[in-house]
DNA sequence: GATTATTTTGCACACGTGTGCAAAATCGAC
DNA sequence: GTCGATTTTGCACACGTGTGCAAAATAATC
């Protein structure tokens, strides 16, 4: 508990070698599971590290194994309640697993992104996840070819030899057409963002897809940023004309930001009812879909699945570089709440919200 | 653009000092601003550099100046709004900058905090800025001693070499109730979390004194964790009671989904109109609080000004490590929406939202 | 052209660690 | 106590970079 060190002096393994009366190399050893020492010199040491407050020297060590067990986190749009989930809960896991955590902040999404991505290949990482966002090609292939494994979240990229962890969007965006349709909306509508990121994009198609195939065609709304007031922006416009006869009556958001200003703006601006009047499912399932104001029924990612996903192939990764490239596709859920129609009774009946596996 | 490099290894130094036909310093001088090198010779080394991809090593080079230019952000529950919006400010600061930032995401808070910075230490890193939770005395004094400068946000450590950066939470409580009280209330009560926090300490106190200036009592929750659901259990329990005569008219929560919580219980399970039955104030101005279905009158902390604030303290010790360390104190800010009386009637003369420095 | 002042260059060391290799020490069995 | 088998230990090198120092090259001055 004694701090015997100077001030603004790192405590090196020699210091403690001198100060237990043995080589350098028996403290490395100490410290190297598996290595050779005697219990003796272990013990010597052990103390004078502790008297001595000795702390390996990570950069050092990483000189020499050529690989520093950071990871890359690259992470555009924080404010999303969604990305912070995801950060969390994969920021746990890592640390958890005895890895570090660089975070890439690509606040101008796609312009900044290949730089950040450039400077933290300088630290040699062990492995770059992109959690959303599309990192330049240019970049992505010099990560491998300097043998830095990269993995996507949600975000495929055909061709490159990466591995890739998402939701099954189109299955969600299927299943979120079934819903409404079941739920009598003739009316349909899908709301999205102008950013045409293949989620997004994935989620839309397979939402118009399934209601094509059943002779309903659908109004198709994308502007702006996936956020909050893109979705009021686009319930104003929308649901303005009023033309009782073409109203739309089932509304699919792709993400549950835009559900939630879509939900407002429908309920507070234009005066309807919701679930009486309209329908309406978001996706994501962000801890506001559940506030009692909202009560959103929503799609949830699984993110909890996403990220032991993302872990298992870093570790697996990390052992056999070799393994062949995978993509994993994980199933959403449908959070049955109180926004959608026919579905209001189940819950009712339970008196908690139902989900569903997609 | 060609890449002849052999795959899964990285370029070093020496490298491009063979394929340039120069010396491996000449290769260290090109990329050390102000160092003496030819331009002859810079140019053939950037062009090396170039094809072969050249890439410093952060770690090598970290290791000599015993420095890493990595920042370690201590954060715990990024979950709430309000914390990944200092994260994304921050860490897009830092990175403007220069610098790379290392997450240490408390889960468990106080439990993982203390090991959590002890790893990150070992990267020798340029400063650690813990952004909320109590990292334990003992390490912060390992940090100090071994001349790693420790910054708090908002959260002071008296009788520490720390430097601290905050909002005036007192100031802010001490307003909150200055507003409740001119809009008329009478039956003031202000709720917080179980989390003895010495920023949402300051708000509770600093408001129950104003009140008491005022002659006013204060009813006081402090319960479970500091988020949604404990404001709808504050207000579930404190508006039960419907002794109308003791019947709470304005309500400080010291955190915003305390408030939203608080707020939706209030309308939508107990029956309350907010703001002509009941006044509410909230703190941080998190995004939420400007839904168009809450609308709530809160107070902004001044997460900009706290950012360059500490952007500006770790340039400063990084020059100058034995400068004085100081309490940076800024100022929050009034936003005027819908939820408190007597604001109302003048948010609605202007057209927006205003605000009013503290 | 000779001499001096200035710039450029390469050598060699340092940073703190892991580890192969051979010498030393310890152990076990007779 | 001797000999072989096993464990422990220290030396020395490597990792990739920055930089002081002296030698070399170049520029400037007479």
């Amino acid at each position: 508990m004694s701090q015997e060190r100077l001030r603004g002096a790192f405590v090196t393994a020699a210091d403690i070698a001198e100060h237990a009366g043995v080589s350098r190399s028996a403290v490395s050893r100490t410290f190297t599971p598996g290595a050779s020492v005697s219990s003796a010199v272990r013990e010597r040491v052990l103390e004078s590290a502790e008297r001595l407050g000795y702390r390996v020297n990570r950069l050092a060590q990483g000189l020499i194994n050529s690989r520093s067990n950071i990871v890359g986190l690259v992470c555009a749009d924080l404010h999303q309640p969604f990305h912070a989930e995801c950060l969390a809960t994969l920021s746990a896991a890592l640390l958890a697993d005895g890895f570090q955590c660089m975070l890439l902040n690509a606040a101008n999404a796609e312009r900044d992104m290949g730089a950040l991505i450039e400077r933290v290949l300088e630290y040699r990482v062990s492995a770059i996840v992109v959690m959303n966002g599309t990192p330049p090609s240019r970049i992505v292939a010099e990560c491998l070819s300097s043998g830095v494994p990269v993995i996507l979240v949600n975000k495929p990229m055909p061709g490159f030899a990466v591995d890739t962890v998402l939701t099954d969007h189109a299955a969600g965006g299927r299943a979120a057409a079934t819903q409404l349709l079941a739920a009598g909306c003739r009316r349909l509508a899908v709301v999205s963002s102008g950013a045409r990121t293949a989620s997004l994009l994935g989620r839309l198609e397979a939402f118009r897809a399934r209601a094509a195939e059943a002779g309903v065609s659908v109004g198709v709304w994308q502007r702006g940023p996936t956020d909050y007031s893109s979705g009021r922006a686009a319930a104003l416009v929308m649901l303005a004309e009023n033309a009782t006869e073409d109203e739309i009556d089932g509304v699919f958001c792709v993400t549950d930001l835009l559900a939630l200003g879509f939900l407002d703006a429908a309920r507070l601006d234009c005066g309807r009812r919701v679930p009486d009047d309209l329908s309406l499912i978001g996706f994501d399932d962000i801890p506001q879909a559940g506030w009692s104001a909202y009560q959103l029924t929503t799609f949830r990612q699984p993110v909890r699945l996403l990220t032991e996903q993302v872990m298992q192939v870093i570790r697996q990764r990390a052992e056999h570089p070799e393994t062949a490239h995978a993509v994993f596709t994980l199933p959403s859920t449908l959070v049955v709440r109180k926004t959608v129609r026919g579905l209001v009774a189940q819950e009712a009946a339970t008196g908690e919200s139902q989900t569903v596996v997609v």
